[in-house]
RNA sequence: GGGCGAGUACUCAAGUGGUCAACGAGGACAGACUGUAAAUCUGUUGGCUUCGCCUUCGAAGGUUCGAAUCCUUCCUCGCCCA
């Protein structure tokens, strides 16, 4: 954590987000407390995903190092669609889709930042300012400090314009105004001064940094973080059923810890620089356990904690915690019919009935099924041939079936597919 | 509006009348080795009542004993001309 307000850049840098400042003056600039620094979100999806994350985390470093953090909610310009980084038109979206993934959103930022104190964080939604300009008065009072030869020369307009299959509209070309706007919006009205945000977001952030001085004769600043990815290439918050979301209905917290718990020995130790708070110190000695002890996955298990913590609190990420504990030591036999229950709640599960039990019991291969374990019974029976399923911990090939007697506490079977997939059955009255 | 070309499984991409549920690559999943890691090797990758059957190759019709492959119409996309 940045022990100055204007170690905040040093603290960036060590951390091997810092991608572009805009002036040598800046460092000036921070040595005041307080400035006011702000991200725009646009709320083109119902929930924000880990390829979000990464300028919250920076909004919060900004308000650790004694700055003041504005998150703006993009309820208008999510509505025209940022061509920034993006390689073809996109499809509008709706106002109600837009206001609805606005207050979707919004409970994240307010487990991340905090809301309180001198420094808050504020929450606004350039809808506010941006809905009710007139078209002639924006072509008039904004349009003429822009020239088209710049625009057009802009990386994000620039490589779509070289594509002749894409191409792009006048709706998304003229993104850039609307967020340059925006910067010059806040500086008159809330003494905005620096404007966060991705490296693909460079463009706009001179623009709007470009309308300040030209408009309100002021000084505006960006800075811009890395675009980061897995040491494999691959994005970050891609998993193999879909990408994993902030919102606990969308991704349980089980599974977003799991997702961190599995990241590469070279990832984890990067994540931990990139998306924790924890300090240069504790993460170097992180990295030394991990030397040390590469089997116990010290830096996997630090940033899977700090992550659930963060993302969906303490208690979240308690029960995550015991929940991998439980099921990956091998022993849930040991499990009390408590913890049993806590564990299953958090895994995919299907029902059993007393009567499907009875008799021969019921067949693992069409359990596989209704856990959504395996996709069809082609896949089950492969599953359940290759010996990749256990059932609370005993190895279950085609012939097994559930009886009564199999499971735990009278009540739970879980079941586990390969590694670390697992659900569970459990008997309803 | 006129001319040409293309649409194949998660993706890319073969196949141009039977030997095609469809080559190959990537991805994904599983097994072995490990550490719920990486790398490597092996296997699987449309569905099912699995020595067999059913449904797929942009959509709908048609020709044929038999079509992803031929014909017709339609839809979508790309290139060229106006």
């Amino acid at each position: 954590m940045p022990r100055t307000t204007s170690g905040f850049i040093a603290d960036l840098a060590w951390r091997g987000l810092l991608h572009q400042t805009t002036s040598d003056l800046l460092t000036s600039h921070l040595v005041t407390p307080g400035r006011l620094a702000y991200c725009g979100f646009d709320p083109t999806s119902d929930s924000l995903t880990v390829g979000n994350l990464l300028p919250i985390t920076v909004l919060a470093r900004w308000q650790q190092a004694g700055h003041r953090p504005l998150v703006v909610m993009g309820g208008a310009t999510g509505l025209i669609g940022d061509p920034s980084g993006k390689s073809t038109e996109r499809q509008l979206i709706t106002s109600e889709q837009v206001r609805h993934n606005i207050g979707r959103q919004r409970p994240v930022f307010a487990r991340i930042l905090d809301f309180s104190g001198r420094n808050a964080a504020s929450v606004v939604d350039n809808a506010e300012w941006l809905l009710p300009l007139g078209f002639i008065d924006v072509l008039r009072d904004v349009g003429k400090h822009f020239s088209v030869n710049q625009m057009v020369a802009r990386d994000s307009v620039a490589s779509r314009l070289s594509q002749r299959e894409q191409g792009i509209s006048y709706t998304e070309f003229s993104y850039m105004i609307l967020q340059a706007y925006d910067f010059l919006h806040l500086y008159r009205t809330a003494g905005c001064t620096v404007q966060l945000g991705g490296a693909d977001q460079w463009g706009n952030i001179c623009s709007g940094i470009d309308l300040v001085r030209r408009i309100a004769s002021g000084d505006a600043f960006g800075i811009t973080n890395q675009l980061v990815t897995k040491s494999d290439g691959t994005k970050i918050g891609k998993s193999e059923s879909g990408a994993i979301y902030l919102n606990a209905d969308r991704t349980s917290p089980y599974r977003f810890h799991q997702y961190w718990l599995n990241a590469s020995d070279e990832d984890a130790l990067k994540f931990l620089r990139w998306f924790t708070f924890l300090s240069q110190d504790r993460i170097e000695e992180l990295a030394a356990e991990q030397v040390d002890a590469p089997g116990s996955r010290p830096a996997q298990r630090a940033l899977a904690d700090q992550m659930t913590a963060m993302v969906h609190g303490e208690t979240e990420q308690v029960r995550a915690a015991l929940c991998a504990a439980a099921l990956f030591s091998g022993d849930l036999r040991s499990l009390d019919e408590r913890s049993a229950s806590d564990v299953a709640a958090d895994l995919p599960s299907c029902a059993l009935t007393r009567e499907a039990l009875g008799g021969s019991g019921k067949a693992v291969l069409d359990v596989l099924l209704e856990t959504g374990l395996a996709s069809s019974k082609r896949e089950a029976r492969e599953f359940l041939e290759s010996g990749a399923v256990q059932v609370n911990g005993e190895r279950a090939d085609l012939a097994s079936s559930l009886g009564s007697a199999a499971l735990l506490h009278g009540t739970f079977a879980f079941i586990r597919r390969g590694k670390r997939n697992w659900a569970v059955a459990r008997v309803v009255q």
